[in-house]
DNA sequence: ACAGAATCCGGCTTACAGACCAACTCATTT
DNA sequence: AAATGAGTTGGTCTGTAAGCCGGATTCTGT
């Protein structure tokens, strides 16, 4: 679950799973993942299903006045997209258009599939090195005040 | 686990893990290796499985808003080349592109292999030379300013 | 309600990266 | 100088990724 993947999608907007992380999810029989808009930069998150039930649970419970809160909220519980995942097969996701326009995914473009050990992330290539090398990108959220309840939480 | 040895890539992108410290991962079971990014300076770090998995399961729990917590995770999580010991045979290990381009590793060049005690670095002969004479790498990282929860983290 | 169109999904095929295995060279030791 | 062990190289073969294709399902407009 860790690592730098470049990755397709095809022209119906299907990519796999790098078979490397297959096993992961076998053997703890996870059977679906989740993808997700990330509140701060262009890109999206992927969660099995189990981690997936652990920061929405949480996320759900805050306090719901809080305008941050909630804006974290509608980003990431209300773009979540649930995928099965066909165990024996390969492992295709679909990416919703909105999902896709979000994290600046041309069709037939080569993109990241970026392991981070309980999640992966998924990024344009040109957004990542951009800001790998220190650039700010046009659509990231910076210096957002948060609140007590979210700053003891990694998502 | 400790010293100096100069190795070498093929043209495949390998190189072998020195003879000495065979013994130390087989006499532990460790059956896995992690290469990954140092996030300071131009080069790598070796560890073994055991040890990576405390690092980066610290890592992965800190908060994940702070925007250089997250520039941490995504240079040494998502950077982070998993491979399996073949404990019989000899011990190749296969860096990838992103890894050997961050060192300044071209190939047919001699680089060194430097053990740590818990880990190894792998360096650009020349960066090394002139770090550890006092220069300044181009590529460096000066004065970040770290929160609290990383400063008590050894990498 | 129906036909046509667009989208979705699985199977099949091919090219290639990476794992495996084996051999060769060089250095060191006896 | 022969033998052993280490490092390095090379060939082969398997498994994976990704393109292609056809069938199924859903959507849309009439």
């Amino acid at each position: 679950m860790f690592g730098y993947n470049t990755i397709s999608i095809d022209q119906k907007h299907r990519f796999s799973i790098p078979a490397k992380y297959r096993a992961d999810f076998l053997k703890t029989n996870e059977t679906e993942l989740v993808v997700t808009k990330d509140p701060q930069y262009p890109s999206l998150k992927v969660y099995k299903g189990s981690e997936w039930k652990n920061i929405s649970s949480k996320l759900q419970s805050l306090q719901g006045l809080d305008p941050i809160v909630r804006n974290l909220q509608w980003t990431i519980l209300g773009n979540a997209s649930v995928t099965d995942l066909d165990p024996s097969g390969r492992m295709l996701v679909l990416l919703p258009e909105e999902l896709r326009n979000y994290a600046e995914l041309d069709n037939d473009n080569k993109f990241l599939f970026i392991g981070m050990g309980n999640k992966f992330e998924i990024w344009n290539t040109d957004n990542w090195n951009l800001r790998q090398t220190g650039g700010t990108l046009a659509t990231e959220i910076l210096d957002v005040v948060l609140p007590i309840s979210i700053k003891e939480m990694s998502f």
